[in-house]
DNA sequence: TCACGGCAGGCAAACGGTTGCCATCCCTGC
DNA sequence: GCAGGGATGGCAACCGTTTGCCTGCCGTGA
């Protein structure tokens, strides 16, 4: 009976107002803003939450405090591998915060992404933004509606985080030149990617410091299946060695290439970017750089969270994380 | 001016009966309940709401109603590649019909998850469970609680939609026999995990109807790295053709068997299950069991969406999807 | 003794919708 | 001519919590 009826109806601070004399008001302050009441009170107040079982209602919070203790992490493709580190970190610390976790794949559409946020706007705290194909007038504009950070994308006023693949790609770029390559492509990604424009910027500078020639091919979609497209046009410029604009195209590249009988890493080298699952265990096994993306996930979630929490309006920033090379399989001297 | 207003603060229900001098019921009604207000009652109220560009509010809306428009996919791990297709089904599923996706990491705790779950109660129409942890009986119980959609786990009680790997492990296993093996090994997941059991029952099964041995080796964490001690005990039982778990599991044994110097399959044929994201270019690829993961999470949606909006408490059903055999490279006659 | 200030708690009005119930109005059939 | 009933719209209560404001009380210093 006593347990059908907690099963039926869910207890309310009104219950436990009811419970312990105290009023309503008190109940919620007790439990939402402790200082404000007395000890005692308190200690009684919660103990009694507690053995009722008492699990605060949301939508009521949200209602009048406009808090609702969810994040939106929004990423272009749920399903690409790049994404399941940057998944796993925000996950692992929206949690450990009490924080609920709002998955949401915009698909690459930089419209839906926009449309989202602002129908969203209400059911949330905050979002993350992976990645984010919207303009840099927009982002701007919308982190002024909305506490937001930016993963991989670097706009004026808006909060990010990103990964120091320019500095990567220098790495990627000395380890080709110091295995004899003279020339470098880079297989770009998609046009409205920031990290892709970053990378090649990078590429064109490393190039320049070594005197070597630097070429871009694409732009191709981020996909496996792009990999063959991609393959097909290096073979045709002779080239010896690229770097790719993500693991995905390289591990599509490394199939196509197989296909077309050139040996990896005899007679072409490939680096990927990002190491992601599978870059490890593919044939042959990946050089590409790797970037802390679930830690990524994590400091992005802090930033927002600070920003939500404390009062200040939080001095606008930016943290780099450092990117490193690894070097497998897929790279090695130039054919001569 | 009008454009910073409109920032902010929302535009409510209020706002839209006073533009139109109908009251806040009738608007309320033209919205949701189109068939109970005049036709151009309606139209009227419509055009206004979408030049106010009115968004309503969900948490106002789940106050009274109870209804939330979101769902919870709950998966034991985030970052196994396996859930990638199933996140994509709902969230493709959830989104189309106006849905929120509110993706939960259970980190392969039981615990964990009947507590997220009875926490969420009141903040989700229902949810969909992959690969649940939970005893049978608290499941059931659970299901009487909330809607829910179990994926890949059948129990009494519960609408489901599972993979027939049964069957697709008879195929494999009727594969490797016609290559001349003569014991098949199953590698064994995690103990409390349904699928690894039916998997189990399967080739058992098929064992006896060809009188070949079977055997079973582990449990072993589903995971790459659990991969090589899996080799090892595999190589020491001196068998020729095991089926794993899951492909995670047997990619992590194709890295560690050539470590060890064993060829596969020249020497040892390894049949993987899912054939989740790499399977199809690790080295060797791997001989697996498709399963339309992706579209069992669309079917999962599509149940608990049609028990949500049909009054009807619904046939409690389950839907068994068909898996079947995709041969690659990592299976192959056995040696003599 | 009195004024003042701080602490603790209560009252009640929001927040933005939904919905049961009621009032009209008009149409229909007898 | 009238009862009955469907269509349409309004009123107001309610969902569960938060929070501004008020009150009573006690302690303190002048």
């Amino acid at each position: 009976m006593d347990n059908r009826d907690s099963v039926q109806r869910r207890v309310t601070i009104n219950d436990i107002a009811e419970a312990t004399g105290f009023a309503a008001s008190t109940v919620s302050r007790a439990l939402s803003r402790p200082g404000r009441v007395n000890a005692a009170t308190r200690d009684r107040i919660v103990a009694v939450a507690r053995e009722l079982s008492y699990v605060p209602n949301t939508h009521a919070r949200a209602l009048t405090s406009g808090r609702t203790e969810t994040v939106a992490v929004l990423v272009s493709d749920v399903t690409n591998p790049f994404y399941f580190g940057l998944i796993r970190g925000t996950q692992h610390q929206l949690k450990a915060a009490g924080y609920a976790h709002l998955l949401i794949d915009t698909e690459n559409s930089g419209e839906l992404e926009s449309h989202v946020l602002s129908k969203m706007r209400q059911s949330i705290d905050g979002a993350i933004l992976a990645t984010s194909r919207l303009s840099r007038r927009l982002l701007a504009e919308l982190a002024t509606e909305l506490p937001l950070v930016a993963v991989n994308r670097m706009v004026r006023g808006v909060e990010s985080v990103v990964l120091d693949s320019p500095s990567g790609v220098a790495q990627a770029a000395e380890h080709l030149i110091s295995l004899g390559h003279s020339e470098i492509v880079y297989m770009s990604g998609p046009e409205n990617s920031w990290a892709n424009e970053a990378r090649w910027r990078s590429l064109i500078a490393a190039g320049a410091r070594h005197g070597l020639p630097v070429r871009r091919l694409g732009p191709f979609p981020a996909g496996r299946m792009s990999g063959s497209a991609a393959a097909d046009a290096l073979i045709n410029t002779r080239a010896t060695a690229c770097i790719a604009f993500n693991d995905l195209l390289a591990i599509g590249m490394l199939t196509r290439l197989r296909e077309r009988g050139l040996g990896v890493p005899g007679e072409i080298s490939v680096v990927g970017c990002d190491d992601m699952f599978g870059a490890d265990f593919c044939h042959p096994t990946l050089t590409t750089l790797a970037a802390p993306i679930e830690q990524a996930g994590r400091v992005a979630v802090s930033m927002l969270l600070a920003r939500l929490n404390d009062s200040a309006p939080a001095t606008r920033q930016s943290a780099v994380l450092p990117t490193h090379l690894i070097v497998r399989e897929s790279t090695g001297p130039a054919p001569r």
